[in-house]
Parts: C-alpha cells; structure tokens; sequence
DNA sequence: CCATTAGGTTTCAGGTTGCAACTAAAAACT
DNA sequence: AGTTTTTAGTTGCAACCTGAAACCTAATGG
C-alpha cells in the first residue's frame, strides 16, 4: 500500500515539474528571451512582447519570487525599475536556445538577423546538444535509462526484454521508442 | 513609417513563438517526458500523470496535429491506439533534458532513478550544452549577437557600444546583461 | 448477452488571460 | 510652483482555458 505511487513518483521525481512551474507559464519564455536579448524595464517588455499589462506585471513578479529576475530600482531615476538576469536565469540559455532551435527547424523557415554567435570567432554557434560523460554528442539512439545501482554495468549481451522494462522499471526509456522511430 | 515594428520583429521572428505554440501549453513538456519514457497508450498517460481525460485528449490532438506524436490503431486491438514520437518529437528531447537538468539544479535536491545514460559506457550524460562552431562547449559569457551581415568579422578593438547596439540591432544581446550580471 | 476496457465527448464550476481604464510617484517642462 | 509626461503598477470585466465527474461508443472477453 505504501508503494502504491511507485510509476507516478517515477515521472514526478524529475527536475520537469519544478522547471515547469516558472517556465512552463504563458510568456515567461519570451519575457526571459527579452531579457536575454538587453531589456531591463517594464515598458520596453510591454511594447516589445504585445504582453497585457497585468500580466507582465505577474510574471514578472514570479520570476523575481523564483529567482530567475532580480529586481532594482534604478539610481537616477527612480522610477524606473531594473529586471535583470540572474545567474539561475542565465542557466535556463541552453533551454531556451534548444526551444528556440527546434522552432527553427521546424517552423516556417525565416533567417534570423542578428545571429547568435561565438564571441571569439564571431560564427554561428551550433546545435544544443546533449553530451556524453566523454564530451561526445549524443542522439536519442545513443540513450538509455538504467536504475541507480546498475551505472556503469555494461550490457553482456543479456538485457531484460524493453516491455518488462518499462513496468519493471530497469531499461525503460528510450529502448522501445527509438524502435518504434525507425520503423 | 513602414519600419515602425523594426524591434518588435527581430523579437517575434524567431524559432521560440513557434515552439512554443504547442510546447507551451500545460502538459504538453510531461506528455513528451511520458513519451519518451516508453508510454503509448490514453489511458497510461492519464493514470502516470494526473491529468484530466479532456484536457489529455485535447493535448495529444494538438501534439498530433504539430507532428510531434503519431497515432495510429493498434493492430491486436481495435480499441487501442498507439501515440509514438516523430523524429520531430525525438528533437524536443535537448529542449526537454535542459529544461529538466536546470529544474534538478535548482529545485530540491532528489536523486534521480532510473537514470539517463550514454548506451556505450552506461555512465550518465552531461549537461545539455550551447557548442560553438568548433564544438567547444559555451558559456553565456561566450555569446554575442551580431549582425548577419557582420558574421565571421573579429572585434578590431572598436565595438559600438552596447546601450547603442541595443537599438541599432548591430551588437546587441549578451553585453550589457552579462556585465550586469557580474556585477 | 453482459461486463469490462479503451478512448473519447459533454457539462459546468472555477481560474487565467487580455484589453481598457485608473492610480501613484517621480521626473520634466513652463 | 503647477502642469504634463513617464514609469510601473492595479482594478474591472468579458472571453477563454482547465479540471473533475459523468456520460458515450466501439471493441474485447467470458
């Protein structure tokens, strides 16, 4: 009875819920890219994103309450309020970058001016890319999910059937997927 | 007159609107995660994640119609039908993993299990990383926004100065807010 | 035939979004 | 000083979205 929620703690125990609960609202991605982008005050958000009022002002109060924004008023003019990036904000770059990626791929092809680049080359960055232990990039095919006490033990040839994984909880993820992406 | 929308273009036309069309509804990012972790069928979406039968109808329709999932019938029964990946779903997952690994580093301290590894050496991946076009991992200290026209051109030493920029659109992004965020 | 399972749709209360109008405080102009 | 403008909000209200529960329909299974 205790264990009753095991599956469900699987999926909740994950870093995606907690990310999920700033940045998974309306517009905070576009208001952190605005950030990113230089804007510090509320007006130029306001006429920069077409956001309502109200609810820049609500979210941006909730990415200072998450620490992502911080929030200071100007010195010489204290009207003005400064929201800028907090180390926690700029962490969220390769998932914005990624999102934003993917759009590209994806969306109707635009040409996007100015470009991101490498400041010491001055070239397009590349793609965000998930890196192995050893630096090298890493595709879904390369990808799998092993219980905690199993790291490093590699395959010897014997591995549990992917359908028994996926309720047993042992190589679950990405196994019967990418199966089923190929075909 | 005509380039009245000149900064609120360069802001809308970008990959991020477009991926966020579909990502950025609710359950849309934990649809994915399910997905990714093997699941394929309503009624184990609805039972791992707690979301409400409509709400996960209408969802899987909307990922559906964006080509991020495939539905189709299962064969052995009728009633069942099988929502898989796209290729275009299988690109999401750098997006995902950011978004998760930054949820992790911030959020309460939980140890993951199972456990996301590189299918070679068994040993967890690294962080989802901004390579530059030589494929050294960036930091945002690294980034710079430049005009298209101005790729590949090194800094001589003169460079507008950044408040400038902002508005020219020529160096415009990461130098004011990384300054700031040093300081 | 009847019960169950799978995948939805409908209904309706409550919450969120967005537009427009209003406020309050600090500059800036006259 | 007095008025206007700018900045960053709040408030009120209509439209839309979310979520829980009940209902519907087709396919299995006994």
């Amino acid at each position: 009875m205790g264990d009753m929620r095991e599956p469900l703690r699987e999926l909740i125990e994950c870093g995606l819920p907690q990310a999920l609960e700033v940045m998974g609202e309306r517009w905070s991605f576009m208001i952190l890219r605005a950030s990113f982008n230089g804007l510090k005050h509320f007006e130029e958000f306001l006429s920069e994103l077409g956001i309502a009022r109200n609810i820049l002002s609500n979210r941006l109060a909730k990415l200072v309450e998450h620490g992502i924004l911080k929030r200071e008023p100007c010195e010489d003019d204290r009207r003005k309020i400064e929201y800028r990036l907090t180390e926690k904000g700029f962490d969220l770059l390769p998932a914005m970058l990624a999102l934003r990626q993917w759009g590209q791929k994806y969306g109707t092809e635009m040409t996007e001016n100015p470009v991101l680049v490498d400041e010491r080359d001055r070239l397009p960055i590349g793609p965000v890319s998930i890196l192995g232990h050893d630096g090298r990039i890493l595709s879904h095919q390369d990808l799998w999910l092993v219980k905690r006490e199993d790291l490093g033990k590699r395959a010897d040839g014997s591995i549990a059937s992917p359908s028994d994984a996926l309720h047993a909880g042992d190589v679950v993820d990405l196994d019967s997927a990418k199966k089923a992406a190929a075909g």
